[in-house]
DNA sequence: TGAACAAGCGGAACGCTGTCCCGTTTGACG
DNA sequence: CGTCAAACGGGACAGCGTTCCGCTTGTTCA
């Protein structure tokens, strides 16, 4: 949880240390004014510091991206079993948690866009996001299943880059709404 | 349908047209091999032209990856009444077609995403898709929901869209099957 | 047939991107 | 306070889409 003060992991000079804030700070803004794919120059700008300075302390840009949202990916990780104590039923459960899930997604400039799985270069953020979430989903998915509100073939992996594959574009098109599609196809899981 | 031999709509000259197939042969075998977002110059090399003379047939990448689908994409729209007319129900037919859809997206390298909504640059593309594909893929959602067999609150462009979406990156990751993804959006149509 | 002209051409040039490199600065520690 | 490696900045490079420009070539008309 805390970043901050954790015992020397690496014990980096204190001016690294406030460029790599800086940075995830300056990140953070961009990302929200220009897309996760915003120029690495901008970024640079923004937080004062060189190019190269970004890649120092952020290899890929995956990387990056990890910093930025990782709080609140945790974050969506730890609801997942509150709704599921907490709701009706495991169904229930797994929908408001598949409503976070695209709440987050769609509410970070084309996020969902560099997640999708014919993504090569971003394998850290792919592998970040489902080492995390997928666990979650599996256990709102075994438990609807055991349930038997839903049909039991369906893999966590599966529906999850569904999700995220809908949640492409939901940014930038007011037309275009994801929450609706996702429902349906949390629906269609439905035991028949 | 006859692309060829249509009464002079513009009296091009010979070399100008030979070119112009020669672009067509080109980009679709280096569409196949490298897929639709291959380099200019690639599909210029491949073709024996330089690069402006692509621009110059073809103002943007839409207008040539229209052109070298065209063809697939008029029998895609022709297979929708055809399916309506021959099939056991409207919502099987909606199936049949929504499964034919998806294998002229799917093996078709990244077509798919660059169908995507939130993609600028390629309205062309957008606009020549849905104007052809939507008014079929009402028709038969009309037919299903009239027959009750499907809710009638969805339209055909959202749930395209929903579709497209899912077929992202099908091509690359054998582990993804937007096949089955789709089947389960369309199943989640069903009534309740 | 052949000369004139514009349609059409190829590739160099430009701007923007991510990425890498290298000479310089600066924080940390004896 | 001197030393030195860690860290830095921004310029250099490569790959991309796009545009421009001087040259080539098909066509036409006498």
């Amino acid at each position: 949880m805390n970043d901050e003060d954790r015992p020397a992991a690496k014990p980096k000079r204190a001016d690294a240390r406030r460029n790599e804030e800086s940075l995830l700070d300056a990140a953070a803004a961009v990302f929200v004014a220009s897309g996760v794919e915003a120029p690495v120059r901008d970024i640079a700008a923004a937080a004062g510091v060189g190019t190269a300075t970004i890649y120092r302390h952020f290899p890929t840009r995956a990387d990056l991206i990890i910093a930025v949202y990782r709080h609140q990916v945790e974050a969506c990780a730890e609801a997942g079993p509150a709704l599921l104590a907490d709701g009706p039923s495991p169904y229930a459960a797994l929908g408001r948690w598949i409503d976070l899930f695209v709440d987050f997604l769609v509410t970070k400039h084309g996020l969902a866009a560099v997640l999708r799985s014919d993504n090569a270069g971003f394998d850290a953020l792919h592998a970040y996001f489902l080492d995390r979430l997928v666990p979650v989903c599996t256990r709102l998915l075994d438990a609807a299943a055991e349930a038997g509100e839903i049909r039991a073939d369906v893999e966590a992996l599966e529906l999850m880059r569904g999700v995220g594959n809908l949640c492409i574009g939901a940014d930038r098109d007011p037309h275009y709404d994801a929450r609706r599609l996702v429902a349906l196809l949390v629906a269609g899981l439905r035991r028949a």
